[in-house]
DNA sequence: CGTACAATACCCCAATGTAGGTATTTTATG
DNA sequence: CATAAAATACCTACATTGGGGTATTGTACG
């Protein structure tokens, strides 16, 4: 499991005191060390050439710009750096980029710091690692919050399904990703809007800021 | 500077990395120690309860729950606990009302370490903090404005629509709205989505809400 | 055993949004 | 004044959402 000489790992990511945190937490590792930090978009490029990690933990949201396009540019200039894909949302079509543009890895920053470490080391060794929490369905026990569905008299599944619908998924993809038909995501969806007296998607996300996303 | 014993901090926030490596951070401090880790709001009642910090940090949003309300109810239960909310997005009207609510900080999670450190000991002394970055620059107006729009390239016309998008507007009430014809307005919007490479108002949203509404 | 509710599924049609064009006018700037 | 960028306007076509129905199934509860 212990390579010879700790991986060095670099951290990019513009919230500083979870990028510091999480330089702490990894250089307790003795098999891991983190051989720098960026917070800049601007200085990735430069930071990758001269310290040459083993692996990038990469925000995909660094102040505007697209992590994931970050990503294949480092991954098509170095091979052998591996990249792990760290993000606050689960939002599947950012799963699926950093799938398709062959990364190793994407995690939600709530995973625990086992899970992490675990995901790390898998990645080191070849593997891939995806957060299962995105998988399966960790949509469907909590994280919208009880509170806000007991208040409004949303069901589990219309929860489930404003969730999806702010992710950005359309009619379609919410009826394929429940297993549903299509007919039974409008019917709920009509019942959302019936319940929180709105009309379209854009008053459902303010809702939903509003209430706590 | 320096109190007798180290002051105890309880620290709120789902983010569970975010959580550990904040911990690691304050526990190198002398003067400061974490007492305790939530990452659930419907465990807060009884850590406060029972670990009887001196400060909280609290993040505005638990996976659903208002984090404001919650500090509003530890605050009231317990007038002596100090509360410093910590958040990922610059929200001007978030900060009003945690001032209003009479807490005592409010900081963004891409303060540097030492910020932070400055932030909690101000507090412990009966001080307020409220971050620099949200009271001076940009927020103060126009948040959305500015940076966000030189960030992405984004026209003064098209961050207006956008604002109006988002305000759950249809082309038509936006176009009466800017008295300009609808066609116009889906002009901006195809350029915005292009720009933005996302293909629907949900998205829009999302990318609003990252860069900061 | 009814009743209530959640979840499911379907139909129709209108309204709105998305995406590909092209093109003119205004404004800012070297 | 020439050029670029921004803002404007229109067209066609298709995709998606929104709102009005109706109806079946399973499950929980008094």
């Amino acid at each position: 499991m212990l390579l010879p000489t700790p991986a060095r790992i670099l951290l990019i990511d513009d919230h500083r005191l979870f990028n510091d945190g999480l330089k702490l937490l990894l250089n307790e590792q003795p098999d891991l060390t983190v051989c720098g930090q960026v917070f800049r978009a601007t200085d990735v490029v430069t930071a990758v050439n001269t310290l040459q990690p083993d692996l990038i933990l990469l925000d995909v949201n660094l102040q505007g710009v697209n992590g994931i396009d970050l990503a294949k540019k480092i991954s098509s200039a170095f091979q052998s750096i591996r990249i792990i894909m760290l993000t606050m949302y689960d939002q599947p079509k950012l799963l699926e980029e950093t799938r398709k543009a062959g990364l190793h890895g994407y995690l939600l920053k709530d995973t625990t710091t086992p899970e992490l470490l675990n995901a790390i080391r898998s990645v080191l060794q070849g593997k891939t690692s995806f957060d299962d929490a995105i998988l399966t369905g960790r949509l469907s026990e909590d994280a919208f919050g009880d509170d806000f569905a007991r208040r409004l008299n949303l069901t589990f599944r219309e929860v489930e399904i404003i969730k999806l619908i702010i992710a950005g998924l359309t009619n379609e993809q919410i009826a394929e990703e429940l297993g549903i038909s299509v007919f039974t995501v409008k019917t709920h969806r009509k019942n959302i809007h019936f319940k929180l007296g709105i009309t379209n998607v854009a008053e459902l996300i303010q809702f939903a800021i509003k209430n706590g996303l």
